[in-house]
RNA sequence: GCCCGCUUGGCGGAAUCGGUAGACGCAACGGACUUAAAAUCCGUUUCUGGGCAACCGGAGUGGGGGUUCGAGUCCCCCAGCGGGCACCA
C-alpha cells in the first residue's frame, strides 16, 4: 500500500490548477457572482500562522461558492507601503522598494504552497506606480469635490517615527507602532472629509446585517453621535461671545461656570496678555490628552477673570475658566459647567468652591431637600429651580430650552460627532506622494492629470531623521503648473490606510487605465465576504466605507458599502516557554524528555510552560507555516486550522493537534485505497434492495452532506470537520462485501471527498482521481443531499419522569400521541421512577421527548 | 468608570426553537500486532456510590435565586476572565 505523499500530490495539483488557469476569473453576467476577499497582507517578509488561518477560511468559502455555481472572484495583493520598509532601509541599508519586492516574492511563493484558489493574474502591490497613480488621480477628484482639504492643525506627532499619526493610531497616548508617547504639534496637514458622511456612516451600520454586532457597535461608538445644543454666552465688558456645546441644555439653570480648552482661540488671546494664563495653557499642552488619561485627570482650571453672561437670565454672570479637561477637538472647545448633573463639573466646582445647584430632581425626592454629595446626579427626573422649565421632564425641557434659545437668538439645536476628519499626511518616504505643488503665488496647485503619477524618487538617503523626500536635492523643486514660477512639490505622502481603502475595488479591474473599470466594479462589488482580523474593526473598515462613498460621489462606483459580509477571525495562539534563567524559548527549542517533562532541547534544562498567547516574535512562540507545510503538507495545516476552535475565536496551535490532522489525512487516504476493490462497482446502478446496514449508512451520508453544507454557509468550519470525522468513522465500520454495501461505501467516500474539497483541496483532488474520475474535483458541483434521507423512519424518544431521563423509546416517526404515551407508561423504568404515584400529566414533544408528570 | 462578549470533562470544543449534556478531536490509560519501538488497529475515559459483571443509583454546564412539566439555553443578582471606549460636555 502506498503511503500518502503530500509533497508530490500537492505540487501536482497546484501545477494542474495553474496550467488550466482554473482560478482566473472574468465577468460573466450569466452566472451569479461572489467576491471573496481576505485582508491583504503587509509584505513583512514571511507569512505567519495568522495569514494561514485567514487565507484558509477565505479559500474554503471561495472553493465552496465555486462548487455551488458562483462566478467567484478571489484575488490577492500586497499592502506594500509602510514604515517597516523604511526601518529596513535605515537598519539594513537596503532600499525600501527592493526590500518590499523581495518580501513579496518570498511570501507569494509561500502562499502558493497553501494551494489557495486565488486568481494570481490580478495581483497588485500598492507601492507600484501603476497602483498609486490612480490613488493620486482620485485624490485630485476628491480635492475638487471638497472631500480633501489642507489645514493647519494640531497633530499627534510620533517623535520616534518622526511622523504624524491619525487619532486612531494613538493608543493610550502612544504611537500605535513605535509605542512612543505622542507629542502635539501644529502643522499644515491634508485631510479627508470623512465627517461629511458621519451621519450616513452611522445610519448605514444598521443595514450591514452580515457584519458582527461587535464591529458595528465599535464603529457606532467611534462615530459617536450626540444630540444637544450650541449656546451663545456673551462676554461681559467685551464685544465678543463664547459658543459652547452641550447635550444637557435642560440644565442651563444649574450653571455655575463656563470653561474653555487651553487650545481655544480665546485662551490664546488671554495667554498673550497674561503670563499666568500662558503658563497654565502651557502646562495643559504639555500634559496633553495622553498624560491626562494616564493620571485619571485631576480637574484644573485658571480663572480668566472674564464673565460669561447667562443666555436666559439677564444679569447672571458666570466665571470663565481655562480648564484642562475641555477638549478643543470636540464641540466648540467650550462648555458651561453644571456641577449638580455632571461629574467632571462637580469635581471642578468642589475644587474651586463654585455653587452646586440641582435642577433635575429624581422621582420621589422633594426639590428643596434634594442635595448633591460627591456624585453628580445624571439620571432622569423633573426640572426644578429652572424658571419656565420647572416640573418638566428632561426631554421636554431640552426641547423647550432650545425653542427659547432660538427665539432669543442665543442658540440652536445641534448634533455633534466624535468622529474627526481623517488626517492623511505623513512625513515619510515609503508612501504615495500627495500630488500637489505649493506655489508661492498660486498657493496649492494640483498636479495636472497628464503629469501623473508623481513617482517616488529612487535615489534617497535615510541617514538623518525626518522625511527623505524633503531632504532630496532636486525632487521637490518644480515649476508651478499654473504660473510657471519656481515652486515646491508637496513632500508629504499618504497614510498607508489610503491604499487599503480602495484595493478591493482595484481588484475588479487591476490593469485598467482608470482607477477602476466601471463595468467591472458594477459587476463585482460589493465584496460578498470579507475576512480578516478584529484589529481592523474601526480604522480600515471605516476608511473603506468612507472611500466607497467618496468614489461614488466622484463617479467611480455605484455602491456605498464595500463589504456586504464581514467575518472577523480569532488569533492563532501558542504556549509560551521560558528557560530557568528567563529566556523565551521557541517551540522548536523545546522537547519532551523520556519522563514527559518539557525541557530545553539544547541543554536539557528545565522549561517553564506559560499560558497560551498570540503568536509573536517577542514571546518566540511562533511556528513557521512553511516548515509545517514541508513536514505535513498544506492540507494538514489547513485541516487543523479549521478543526478545533470556532473561527471567530482564538485558537491554540499545538503539535499534537497537527499530528491529529495529519493522521486523519493518512487514514482517509488509506481508507479509499483499501476499499478500492470493494468499491470496484464503478458507476454501477444502485442495487434494487439495500440492506438495513446500508440504508442506515446512506442516511448518515446524506445527513452529513446537508450538515456540512449548512456549516460552511455559516462559518462553522469546526463542526463541518467533526461531521466529516463522524462519517469517516461510520464508513470504516461498514463491513461486508455484498453489492449494496459496496455501493453505499462508494457513495459515502465520494461524498466525503467532495465535502473536504474546499478544506483539503489537494487530498480531495487526489482521492477523486483515485475513485476513478477523470474530471477535476474542482470543476465538480457541490453534492446535494436527498431530502428523503434526511428524515428518519424511526426516532429515539427520551422518556422522562418529572423532567428526569428514565428511559428511551424507539418509535416510528410522528407516532400518535396516545400510542406513544401508552408505550412510555408501559416502561418498567417509568413505573419504578413513579413509585406508585398516579400520573398527573403527560407532556409530549413529537419525536423528541415524553415527560410523565407524577 | 461605561459598553460588549465569554465561563460546559484533563484540554479545544459540540448541543440550530427550552426537550437524551459532553458529538468530534487532543491527551491519558488498557489491549492487539511487533524481537522491540514507531506506525496502525480495537477498547475505556464527566465526577461519584454499589456490583465480578452486564448493570443500578446520585450529582453535574462559574456561584446564588427565579420562570417552566422540563433550563447549558430564558429572567434577576454576584464572581472571574477577555475585549472595546474612556475628561466627547
Amino acid at each position: 500500500m502506498s503511503r500518502y505523499n503530500h509533497k508530490e500530490t500537492e505540487a501536482k495539483w497546484q501545477a494542474v490548477w495553474t496550467e488550466r488557469r482554473t482560478f482566473e476569473t472574468r465577468e460573466d453576467p450569466s452566472k451569479p457572482k461572489y467576491y471573496v476577499l481576505e485582508m491583504f497582507p503587509y509584505p513583512s517578509g514571511r507569512i505567519h500562522m495568522g495569514h494561514v488561518r485567514n487565507y484558509t477560511m477565505g479559500d474554503v468559502v471561495a472553493r465552496y461558492k465555486r462548487a455551488r455555481g458562483y462566478n467567484v472572484l478571489h484575488p490577492m495583493g500586497w499592502d506594500a507601503f509602510g514604515l517597516p520598509a523604511e526601518n529596513a532601509a535605515i537598519e539594513a541599508k537596503v532600499h525600501p522598494a527592493k526590500w518590499t519586492y523581495a518580501n513579496i516574492d518570498q511570501m507569494r511563493a509561500q502562499l502558493k504552497l497553501m494551494g489557495l484558489s486565488l486568481d494570481w493574474s490580478r495581483e497588485i502591490a500598492t507601492c507600484d506606480p501603476s497602483y498609486y497613480r490612480h490613488e493620486q488621480k482620485m485624490f485630485l477628484d476628491f480635492l475638487e469635490a471638497g472631500l480633501a482639504y489642507r489645514k493647519e492643525s494640531w497633530v499627534n506627532w510620533d517623535p520616534v517615527d518622526q511622523t504624524v499619526l491619525a487619532n486612531e493610531q494613538v493608543i493610550d497616548g502612544r504611537g500605535w507602532r513605535s509605542g512612543a508617547p505622542v507629542e502635539r504639534r501644529k502643522l499644515n496637514q491634508w485631510f479627508f472629509r470623512i465627517t461629511a458622511y458621519a451621519n450616513d456612516l452611522l445610519r448605514e451600520l444598521d443595514r450591514l446585517e452580515r457584519w458582527p454586532d461587535k464591529v458595528r457597535v465599535m464603529q457606532q461608538k467611534w462615530i459617536g453621535r450626540s444630540v444637544g445644543a450650541r449656546v451663545t454666552f456673551r462676554l461681559a465688558k467685551r464685544d465678543d461671545a463664547l459658543e459652547i456645546y452641550t447635550t444637557r441644555p435642560d440644565t442651563l439653570f444649574g450653571a455655575s461656570f463656563a470653561a474653555i480648552s487651553a487650545d481655544h482661540p480665546l485662551a490664546e488671546t488671554i495667554a498673550a496678555q497674561n503670563p499666568a494664563a500662558a503658563a497654565f495653557v502651557e502646562e495643559c499642552r504639555r500634559l496633553g490628552t495622553s498624560e491626562a488619561a494616564i493620571e485619571t485627570a485631576e480637574k484644573k482650571g485658571f480663572d480668566t477673570g472674564l464673565k460669561a453672561i447667562h443666555p436666559l437670565v439677564e444679569g447672571w454672570e458666570l466665571p470663565l475658566y481655562i480648564a484642562n479637561f475641555v477638549l478643543m477637538e470636540y464641540g466648540t472647545g467650550a462648555i458651561f459647567g453644571c456641577p449638580a448633573h455632571d461629574q467632571r463639573d462637580l469635581d471642578f466646582a468642589r475644587k474651586y468652591g463654585l455653587p452646586v445647584k440641582p435642577v433635575v430632581i429624581p422621582a420621589g425626592e422633594a426639590p428643596e431637600r434634594f442635595a448633591i454629595g460627591d456624585e453628580a446626579y445624571t439620571g432622569d427626573g423633573r426640572l426644578a429651580n429652572s424658571d419656565f422649565l420647572d416640573g418638566l421632564d428632561v426631554e421636554t425641557a431640552k426641547a423647550r430650552v432650545i425653542e427659547r434659545l432660538e427665539a432669543l437668538g442665543h442658540g440652536r439645536g445641534e448634533v455633534n460627532f466624535r468622529l474627526r476628519d481623517w488626517g492623511i499626511s505623513r512625513q515619510r518616504y515609503w508612501g504615495c506622494p500627495v500630488p500637489v505643488i505649493n506655489c508661492p503665488s498660486c498657493g496649492v496647485v494640483p498636479v495636472p492629470e497628464k503629469d501623473l503619477p508623481v513617482k517616488l524618487p529612487d535615489d534617497v538617503t535615510f541617514d538623518k531623521p525626518g522625511n527623505p523626500l524633503d531632504h532630496h536635492p532636486t525632487w521637490k523643486h518644480v515649476a508651478c503648473p499654473r504660473c510657471g514660477a519656481a515652486a515646491l512639490r508637496e513632500t508629504d505622502t499618504f497614510d498607508t490606510f489610503v491604499e487599503s481603502s480602495w484595493y478591493f475595488a482595484r481588484f475588479c479591474s487591476p490593469r485598467a487605465s482608470e482607477p477602476v473599470a466601471r463595468a467591472a466594479v458594477d459587476y463585482w462589488l460589493p465584496v460578498d465576504q470579507y475576512i480578516g482580523g478584529i484589529e481592523h474593526a474601526i480604522l480600515h473598515l471605516l476608511y473603506s466605507r468612507f472611500y466607497a462613498r467618496a468614489m461614488r460621489r466622484c463617479g467611480y462606483l455605484a455602491v456605498d458599502e464595500p463589504f456586504a459580509g464581514l467575518f472577523t477571525q480569532g488569533m492563532v495562539c501558542h504556549e509560551t516557554y521560558r528557560s530557568a534563567d528567563g529566556r523565551w524559548l521557541s517551540p522548536a527549542e523545546v522537547e519532551r524528555d523520556k519522563s514527559g517533562r518539557v525541557v530545553e532541547r539544547a541543554s536539557g534544562g528545565a522549561v517553564a510552560i506559560g499560558r497560551s498567547e498570540k503568536m509573536s516574535k517577542s514571546r518566540k512562540n511562533t511556528v513557521d507555516p512553511t516548515e509545517i507545510i514541508e513536514t505535513y503538507g498544506a492540507d494538514t495545516a489547513r485541516w487543523f486550522m479549521l478543526s478545533d476552535s470556532p473561527p471567530d475565536r482564538d485558537m491554540e496551535w499545538t503539535a499534537e493537534g497537527v499530528e491529529g490532522a495529519w493522521r486523519y489525512v493518512n487514514r482517509l487516504w488509506r481508507a479509499v485505497e483499501q476499499n478500492g476493490p470493494r468499491m470496484a462497482s464503478l458507476g454501477a446502478p444502485r442495487p434494487a434492495q439495500l440492506g438495513s446496514a446500508a440504508e442506515t449508512v446512506r442516511r448518515r451520508i446524506h445527513k452529513t452532506i446537508d450538515g456540512v453544507t449548512q456549516d460552511l454557509e455559516q462559518f462553522r468550519f469546526n463542526r463541518a470537520v467533526a461531521r466529516v470525522h463522524e462519517l469517516s468513522n461510520g464508513l470504516a465500520e461498514l463491513a461486508g462485501e455484498e453489492p449494496d454495501i459496496a455501493w453505499v461505501l462508494r457513495e459515502g467516500y465520494e461524498a466525503l471527498v467532495r465535502l473536504i474539497g474546499p478544506m483539503m483541496p489537494h487530498l480531495a483532488e487526489a482521492l477523486w482521481q483515485q475513485l476513478g474520475h477523470s474530471r477535476l474535483l474542482v470543476d465538480e458541483p457541490w453534492p446535494v443531499a436527498e431530502p428523503a434521507l434526511l428524515i428518519d423512519e424511526t426516532v429515539t424518544i427520551a422518556v422522562q419522569v418529572n423532567g428526569k431521563l428514565r428511559a428511551t423509546l424507539e418509535l416510528p416517526r410522528d407516532a400518535e400521541k396516545t400510542a406513544a404515551e401508552e408505550a412510555a407508561l408501559a416502561l418498567p423504568a417509568v413505573a419504578k421512577a413513579a413509585e406508585g404515584r398516579p400520573v398527573r400529566r403527560v407532556i409530549m414533544v413529537p419525536n423528541r421527548v415524553i415527560n410523565v408528570v407524577v
